[in-house]
DNA sequence: ACCTGAACACCGTTCAAGT
DNA sequence: ACCTGAACACCGTTCAAGT
């Protein structure tokens, strides 16, 4: 009897729910909107009532991908002990994200050539928010823009580092020895000295 | 006279060079083999005489693409007078190429979840060649983990930056900065120290 | 060996029409 | 407000046929 008449309401969830399997198995090249109507069970023109174009729904799932990822290092942080150990737990969060749901971060890091996209940007910024968050209150003698540097360059280590196994450049356990290195590298730099914590960063005994 | 009867024997060169314009203007999803067909003036079904897929014309753009960076790489280490110098060159050279040819180092740097694309590794291979002798002799004392360790960060740092600002999260400037920032922190490094040259990263006063 | 042109299945997008 | 279904232009891919 409940044949379903349309569809529940939540054609939009659905929709999105389905483009993350499809991206995780087929990449973005497997991703149609036809093909997801076909799946949820609805006529090909559906999408078109709650997505105005097949990149607003990319726009979506990218959305929705940095949202995940904020998440994920918001609990690597909370799982740390000390801030070294706070420090790698998200790096190692952060690249397995990015290898095990490759194809979703290929879309979250699109050049994106259109003006276009501006939810996506707002949920980068809000993922860097919480990366600069983990860094501890800032400091009235740190530089800010040595802070963001760190930072950035914190992000674009492990973009680079998940880029490298993702491409199978190199196996996946030796970018997690990567992790390793360049952690001990950067909290161990001059820049971490003045931008990180409260001095806490060489965790020996004081 | 010179009506060109069929193509002159080129078409192949041909079409991988409007590709790589198109490429540049459009993004790799504005690249379509019928297309391109027609940019060069040839019926549409010509261009699987020399590229069996649509992929396979991608996979032979990207080893040109790493062919091209490679060039880029070599000469920018040639133009460096010490170690230090040598290296930010080249870590400026790879960033610029991954930005203003952003599609490409997409292409470059994809899943590529079927197996094939051996020619695309090869070229990537030989890339990373490249680097290490960049680095210098390898010395007897150096563990060659260390080396690639250092090698293969250093890469994956540049890539990160690049995606950073490819992906407009950051402006091109400020991205040119964290360059500076991050081999400061890299050749400054123990790691650094264990694996380049012979003892001349410190390129002070002996 | 290389290219043409028809054919097939699949897309994204638009839009009048239904409920 | 949300969905259907026909329509249009565009693709990638295949393949017999031409030169």
């Amino acid at each position: 009897m409940t044949e379903r008449p349309f569809h529940h309401g939540n054609l939009r969830a659905a929709l999105l729910d389905e483009a993350v399997t499809v991206l995780r198995s087929s990449g973005v090249d497997g991703l149609s909107l036809r093909d997801l109507a076909r799946r949820v069970g609805v006529s090909h023109g559906a999408p078109r009532s709650h997505f105005v174009d097949r990149q607003a729904l990319l726009d979506a799932l990218a959305v929705q991908g940095f949202d995940r990822l904020r998440q994920r290092a918001r609990e690597a942080f909370a799982a740390g002990r000390d801030l070294p150990d706070r420090f790698h737990r998200v790096a190692q969060a952060y690249v397995d994200f990015a290898i095990d749901d490759a194809a979703l971060m290929e879309l979250m890091f699109q050049a994106k050539a259109d003006g276009g996209g501006e939810a996506v940007q707002e949920a980068a910024v809000a993922l860097f928010t919480e990366l600069d968050q983990a860094m501890g209150p800032r400091r009235a003698d740190t530089d800010d823009g040595d802070r963001d540097a760190f930072k950035l360059l914190f992000a674009a280590t492990m973009q680079g580092i998940a880029a490298l196994v993702a491409s199978h450049r190199i196996p996946r356990p030796e970018g997690d020895r990567l992790i390793d290195v360049a952690m001990t590298m950067m909290l161990g730099s001059e820049l971490a000295a003045r931008t990180i914590g409260e001095g806490e960063v060489g965790a020996g005994s004081s």
